[in-house]
DNA sequence: CGATCCTTTGATATGTTTCAAGCTTAGTGG
DNA sequence: CCACTAAGCTTGAAACATATCAAAGGATCG
């Protein structure tokens, strides 16, 4: 079953912060969980509504965002496979923001008294869980920088940066390259810029020689470039030691 | 001794999100910690660095920021008396941001094993330690569309509504007003502007009337005024039901 | 194979920054 | 308590990065 390979992938990643032993990875995997396809733009989390338990992502993108009052939309964090995409409606009660399907994909639900009991009994869990929350936070708050003081070609880089990065260090990125899930219009509102000034910054990141596009297909032509425009630093994401390192830099 | 007085704070703060019994609050009281007492601007904790353990703000105010490779600040987060500022020093290695004194005050640094074995034994205060830092990351998923998608004006009301009502609370605000302390400079990185834009958007907050300005000392004059301005909506603060609502909205 | 969504391009508008200088406040030592 | 100094605030004028508007050209999917 898709279900258990993919939940082996969401156990390796906890592991890689917390040291699990036998009995708590069968907690694990005998977590009750209901698993559905969802298509591209469904959306899994409303603001404002009381979600009935966590999301898995087993298979294809997630984003969340929120709106604003005059109906601007900002994204706020883009989840690959493998990832939780909200514990923490385990713990809060009102969702404060959105979480729409990217592409098509599978997410598996776990109630959250699921989860809380998990995480009273199996106390390497929770602290593994956590690491994982805590790691979120670090995100946004690099993303709070990028939106709040780099300019719009820095922003861009640093989101390709981030995303090669982290897919790299999942095994979902072949060497350098991969399909970016985004429209143009949700990378201006993962950056907080115009669709239309998205577009000029993509063509003059390929004018600078550090990208190449072909459709939605990125290709880094050139890392160290990159990462120097886009001032990237990794530590940020706190990638496990114990799991294999990313090629780049 | 001022010091159980905040901890008390802080036991009250963590109660308001999971129950805890006798044993879970005396465990808390039993903490080691060193208490220390510092100035306006020191650091408390360095990007790069690896702190020996958790801070407990007991009196004063503090700011997370980081620093670009431009040069540019970018305040990600303030804190105020009461809250713990780097519960992820527990379980996050190197530290990510740098976190300095906003004012004079007082702060309890908690070795890091404690923590470990305080939540592996302790899970009621497990569980409301990470609800804690799940409320952290909401503010800065708000603090990502509040620099990344409000105009200028609306980006520095939402955050004079954040502090009023974070502050009130707290009990630390008397009725509508408080005194802010942040310079426009610092206004300016926690918003993505530049100090001199902040000085004209004071000004124009003003004359709109929706706050009124006495050196530091912020007075909201038109609350319904200066939260619509804002686009505040307090939801993502997840205050706690079970505490004294505030009086704000 | 049509319809819709996405991308690209150009011209113009605007919010915010930058630079620069004078002014006020708060803190410090004589 | 005053004088001095540094830090923070205020103001104006000019520059610039990004937004807005508009329209044409591609891609994708039922």
């Amino acid at each position: 079953l898709p279900v258990t390979r993919s939940l082996q992938r969401v156990i390796a990643r906890l592991e890689a912060f917390a040291p699990l032993d036998e009995t708590d990875r069968q907690a694990i995997m005998a977590l009750p969980c209901s698993v559905r396809e969802v298509g591209a733009g469904a959306y899994l989390v409303r603001e404002g509504e009381t979600p009935p338990g966590c999301l898995m992502l087993l298979e294809g993108f997630a984003y969340r965002h929120k709106v604003t009052g005059e109906g601007a939309r900002q994204i706020i964090a883009v989840h690959i496979p493998g990832e939780f995409v909200d514990l923490q409606n385990a713990f809060l009660g009102v969702a404060d923001h959105n979480v729409q399907a990217l592409s098509r994909g599978t997410v598996a639900q776990v109630p959250r008294a699921a989860i809380r009991d998990l995480t009273d009994k199996y106390p390497n869990v929770a602290r593994a869980m956590w690491t994982l929350t805590l790691i979120d936070a670090s995100v946004f708050r690099e993303w709070v920088v990028n939106v709040g003081r780099r300019s719009s070609v820095a922003r861009i880089a640093h989101l390709l940066c981030e995303f090669a990065t982290r897919l790299e260090a999942e095994g979902l990125a072949s060497e350098y390259g991969y399909d970016l899930p985004m429209t143009q219009e949700q990378i201006a509102d993962a950056t907080g810029l115009t669709p239309v000034h998205v577009n000029r910054v993509l063509k003059e990141l390929g004018r600078m020689g550090v990208i190449a596009r072909d459709k939605r297909a990125i290709t880094i032509s050139d890392w160290d470039g990159l990462r120097d425009v886009g001032d990237f630093n990794p530590r940020y994401l706190h990638l496990a030691r114990n799991r294999a390192a990313p090629a780049l830099s």
